[in-house]
DNA sequence: CGATTTCGTGGAATCGATTCCACGGATGAG
DNA sequence: CTCATCCGTGGAATCGATTCCACGAAATCG
């Protein structure tokens, strides 16, 4: 196919194969003649180095996988973006697969970038770590958790504070007058599923309120449950008239539903989402939200990751949230909302 | 490192190598027996192969790569969706690699996919076809086109009809009064910036009206660009009543300068954008958008890629556009915008 | 000035899987 | 019963780059 080899450059500049891939990789016992003559015969010929072939005698392959839930959803495409950029500037390329929040395609995904032999792993894990991962530990390839965690598994990883945003919301939420605050969870199979809605439990009981359990619900940090989700708790006796949606695409699936009855948010309803998109601060009224930084955590991860490949055990990190006040939650308690919504 | 080869599934099934080879890939020459030997072997063992020992030696790596500008534009983030979920259904895995609307960077990324051996390669391309690309082509590595093509080049490509939808959005406008129509254009070094811009130019003028240069702003498809060719647009004498925005990002710009402004839209101005994202249904008012779909562009890409590797030259395809009308456009010209709009 | 170290170089082994080739045993035809 | 055919198998070559090892030439030391 594409024939050029390294051969081919060795031929063209006179010297060995040997010394050609001296040169080539930048190793120091080459003459200055050689040198010359080897990158002229390189550029002439176009050459490409067959990344395949290096990798399967020097067993590193400079490349990364990253294993996100799903590509679709900004914060993770913000999160691959980094971590991309960051691997890039270390010379490593990064092979991003897409689980589709689905445990077979993870474990698939994850059999593939083992085969390839990548230099290591950075993966928002999914399950209980029993499939894929358990296969990526056994082998003891360099793995690092974003996002997520698996519990009882001693791996790095850069997670975040949930607990300190989500207290901030809903004291805030409260000092405007709300009692009945809603919450669109995410799956308890994950660990933010679980971090999130413990911290919520808990912020609502240092406010002094206690948890009803009508206005929890159980999605699964997709746009659809976000939806059904919103219908329940607006379903109930005395609905809420605030509500925490625990991630992005939940939050949107609870605006479309807002949307389609024609409620008014931050008016009619108060609602605060998880992670901070660049969207949410477009809509009308633009959304408060508690913010992480999906940059941060891709550079660090690839930080982390690094390290575990030259052979260190680094510390996890834990990144901060912190809450966003816009609009969807400015306005104090109404007088009636309860009136108001059964209006519609 | 993992260690595990191909021989020690050989040793434990008690066959050579070769055979174990062929078991596992499948070849007819095999014994009952030995399939049953060698598979269980390689399944006690969680036997991996070596993709880069497999590739070296077969000249196929089961991969492709695709290059988008950037995955941050959820148009793109949709496409590589797409893409990937068609090319692993083909068992195919995909690199994804990011341009980051920087043709540098591209270039690199190019580099680095032929040099792991992709199997072909779709693309987003950048540029005048000089750099990266002509690499590509000169190599005879299996290439496809999406969203953007490069004039003069002979490669198979997936676009969009944008004119189709752009004169329908005009012709909406239109009808609605506006004859000021603003435009924020795309970096005419795309193609998909030149041909919306012609369409635009050319449904002006099959709805009576003729273009003023001053309504026509050349940014560069990021939403900084949206948001000042905006602030150019309004800073006219007499300024547009309706605006078209070439792609998303640049709609979420100009979205955000205009709310800046204290400016409703579909009420002091009316806007469109090109490409449909989940998040424009969901803004108050709904945007209006011109929209051709991403999942469709990055499935047939695929189909249009494994045609090729399999030695086929198929023919190019283009994707429909169509006009999607929601609230930000759906109220006829106010009788004195003008005035309105300088009270802020 | 002779002995020893340094340095650039080429030959050959190597990584792990695939695949060509040749071989032996079983089957089928004459 | 003999000879040709077919089939499963193992040995060995191969893919392209890296790297160990040994060699000759030059530089350095006592």
């Amino acid at each position: 196919m594409t024939g050029i080899t390294i051969k081919d450059v060795a031929l063209r500049a006179g010297v060995s194969a040997a010394t050609a891939s001296r040169v080539l990789s930048g190793h120091p016992a080459t003459s200055p003649d050689a040198r010359t003559r080897v990158a002229a015969a390189a550029r002439d010929l176009d050459y490409r180095p067959n990344a395949q072939a290096r990798a399967l005698r020097s067993t590193r392959s400079d490349s990364i996988g990253l294993l996100v839930p799903d590509v679709r959803n900004p914060f993770f495409a913000d999160l691959a973006h980094a971590c991309e950029q960051a691997a890039l500037t270390s010379g490593y390329v990064t092979l991003l697969g897409n689980a589709n929040e689905n445990e077979h395609q993870h474990d698939r995904y994850l059999g593939t970038l083992i085969s390839r032999r990548v230099d290591g792993i950075i993966v928002a894990p999914l399950g209980d770590g029993e499939g894929g991962i358990r296969s990526l530990i056994a082998r003891g390839i360099p793995t690092v958790f974003v996002d997520r965690t698996i519990d009882g598994l001693d791996i790095p990883s850069v997670t975040t504070d949930s607990a300190t945003g989500i207290r901030q919301a809903v004291s805030h939420l409260a000092s405007l007058g709300h009692t009945r605050i809603g919450y669109l969870s995410g799956p308890l199979s994950t660990s933010t599923g679980r971090d999130r809605i413990a911290a919520f439990t808990a912020a609502l009981a240092e406010s002094g309120f206690e948890q009803a359990p009508e206005l929890v619900y159980y999605g699964d940090f997709q746009a659809a449950s976000g939806a059904a989700g919103m219908r329940a708790l607006l379903n109930n006796e005395d609905p809420p008239t605030a509500v925490l949606a625990a991630d992005s695409l939940m939050a949107v699936g609870a605006i479309a539903l807002l949307n389609e009855r024609g409620l008014v948010i931050g008016t009619d309803i108060a609602l605060v989402a998880f992670d901070d998109i660049e969207f949410f601060a477009l809509l009308n009224p633009a959304l408060s939200v508690v913010s992480h930084s999906a940059h941060d955590m891709g550079r660090i991860a690839v930080d982390l990751l690094l390290e575990v490949i030259a052979g260190g055990s680094p510390e996890s990190v834990v990144l901060p949230s912190e809450l966003v006040i816009r609009a969807s939650s400015s306005s104090p308690i109404l007088p009636l909302p309860l009136a108001r919504r059964k209006k519609n």
